[in-house]
DNA sequence: CAGGATCCCGCTAGATACTG
DNA sequence: CAGTATCTAGCGGGATCCTG
């Protein structure tokens, strides 16, 4: 993506949001996007398909069908994909595409905005898989001191 | 302080977590980071200070008291900021140091495993601040041809 | 297949009051 | 100053039933 708009933009017009003032909207924005779903959905569509399951390094954005979302996604309710999705559409962080065959098929698939924040998003879920076992010894030790 | 138990852990029963499935350690773990007063304590503890508000650059870790955390994170009820704080805290992601002053002065700031983590999170922020306009003029689009 | 619509429970986040 | 304790309203989120 050029960087060439975002800079341009950032020194005119100097919009300074601030996710730390509580009525600043990059604040709601933030909060949208701390979410354990929007994480889950990003990585899904960034990564490069179901059947590769030993490990999620980002390959070529993938379009994906609901069900195949709702398979990889094990736990998630159908309805907080389709409201994640819903919102993630909203934000233009992916298209929803209705191919009008048999039984319907719908795709999702990440757009270049959305593809930007599912680099960001990655690195989180990564770390949490990275450093769950010295978040865990930490937790016990933290527990055995207090109980 | 040595983290040497947790490596030794790490690098001897090598657990592949994947936040994908449901019942996973690291899917609850992302539940927990996933969440916008984590990403906010954490940027405020991995910035410079609260006088210097024209950009959250990523300086030398810093302690923050209580109060001054308060103060940055604008609206934030003490509930969730003592909440999140004992919850990172547990996790090792930062540490609470109390001086027994006058009136009591406790500090926080983040560890090594914090600081691996703020540079993530404020990834996200920075995200949410720098797409805001983008976002925004997505949404506007899509709700006029809606409604 | 891909949802929409409802019902409803739980737990969380906020407000308020009190304390070492 | 830096919390703890308590109460409650609200809604996040799951389960269930229904549809184009």
């Amino acid at each position: 993506m050029s960087t060439r708009t975002a800079a341009q933009k950032q020194a005119h017009a100097k919009v300074d949001y601030d996710a730390f003032l509580a009525n600043c909207p990059s604040r709601q924005l933030l909060d949208r996007i701390s979410d354990k779903w929007v994480a889950l959905i990003l990585a899904a569509l960034g990564s490069d398909g179901p059947h590769h399951r030993g490990g999620d390094r980002a390959g070529a954005p993938r379009a994906m069908r609901y069900s195949e979302l709702s398979r990889r996604l094990a736990g998630v309710s159908q309805k907080m994909l389709t409201q994640t999705l819903r919102s993630l559409e909203r934000d233009g962080l992916l298209t929803r595409t209705v191919t009008p065959t048999v039984p319907v098929t719908v795709t999702y698939e990440l757009t270049g905005l959305g593809l930007s924040l599912q680099h960001v998003m990655q690195g989180i879920k990564q770390w949490a898989e990275a450093n769950m076992d010295e978040v865990l010894a930490h937790r016990e030790k933290h527990d055995t001191r207090v109980a």
